[in-house]
DNA sequence: CCAATTTTTCAATCAATTTTGAACAAACTG
DNA sequence: CAGTTTGTTCAAAATTGATTGAAAAATTGG
């Protein structure tokens, strides 16, 4: 036979930390974030700081930077426990509500600079345009952009009812693509 | 008055293929690329690597990896064009096409190696649970991981239905959360 | 308050990624 | 073909991002 229970356990919990921080790594964040996610979500108490560092294998600069960060976006908190003198963390368990809050901070500020970034490109064209209207390449060039500004607008719809509501489907997109398309 | 028609279109392209470049960014791809991608958007006709070159202000090498990882993706074609010497590029404009592919191909993936290896955690426990009755903590971590298991699941099914059906929705998960969250 | 301990900060280091540039290979032209 | 232009490759350089480690700051118990 094998092991012993806790290194059953450990392998247990570095097997799924290592799985969620390739997640959280794809996701933008530092994989060293999701793996001290992981390690609190998977005990059954709050663990402190130095207890973190050994079992995740992380400096105790690296583990304070990353549980301030972690705190930042509401994925893990302090616990208050009156007899211990370290701080002790867990981890917040309701994922999917971490989850659209940090795709309305975070994604839905990005998609919308990239709208406005269009559309501020659009009116450069369209004022240019007025000057020169016989510039041909920027007649092309506008029905373009104007393609990719109605996808980033129906992006940020798109990141938006899901943040908000939970719920979103690609049917407008369709149209507008096609609408994209059209300036082909 | 401020610029040239010319200088206009190049600081409207900058600002999009920036733009568009951030984005695709964030999504895991290189920012060149999606600079690369903009500019032959943008163009009304196919251009040549050493034009994307100066446009971009990327060496030669840089542009040739990127064409061929653009391509790799469906993301740009050759453009046939006999009577030129030099090889011409152009965007594929089916944008949402591509995203659905590339979702399918590799976010699909990624989501599909999670939930297998958090299967295997699970499986350790249960067979560890089956030797020691008593290890409270493995019975702990078990209904965490049994949780995080029914999440990548789910996770599984809206990225497949994102990029198979074009819609999906999150009412499927409000369950599981629930059920997740029990273990608390 | 003080001393001991814990936590944070941040410049330096290490690691990963992207880009360059020059050598090589392939494609075209006359 | 021989020469020229175009395209690719890949080791090295540059850039970017993450981690360390030690000093400074904050906290706690006495």
């Amino acid at each position: 036979m094998s092991r012993t229970p806790a290194q059953t356990r450990q392998r247990a919990i570095d097997l799924a930390a290592e799985t969620m921080g390739e997640l959280i790594a794809f996701w933008g964040f530092k994989a060293s974030m999701g793996r001290i996610w992981t390690l609190l979500y998977l005990s059954s108490s709050p663990l402190p700081a130095d207890v973190i560092g050994e079992r995740t294998g992380l400096s105790a600069g690296a583990v304070s930077m990353a549980l301030t960060e972690l705190q930042q976006w509401g994925l893990c908190e302090r616990a208050v426990l009156p007899a211990e003198r370290k701080r002790h963390y867990r981890a917040e368990t309701d994922v999917w509500g971490v989850v659209r809050r940090i795709v309305r901070e975070r994604e839905l500020r990005l998609v919308g600079r990239s709208v406005q970034r269009f559309s501020e490109a659009v009116e450069l064209l369209e004022e240019s345009l007025r000057e020169h209207p016989d510039d041909e390449e920027a007649a092309f060039m506008l029905s373009r952009l104007r393609g990719l500004l109605s996808l980033a607008r129906i992006g940020y719809q798109m990141v938006e009812s899901f943040a908000e509501v939970g719920m979103f489907t690609l049917d407008p997109i369709r149209g507008a693509l096609g609408r994209a398309n059209d300036a082909s």
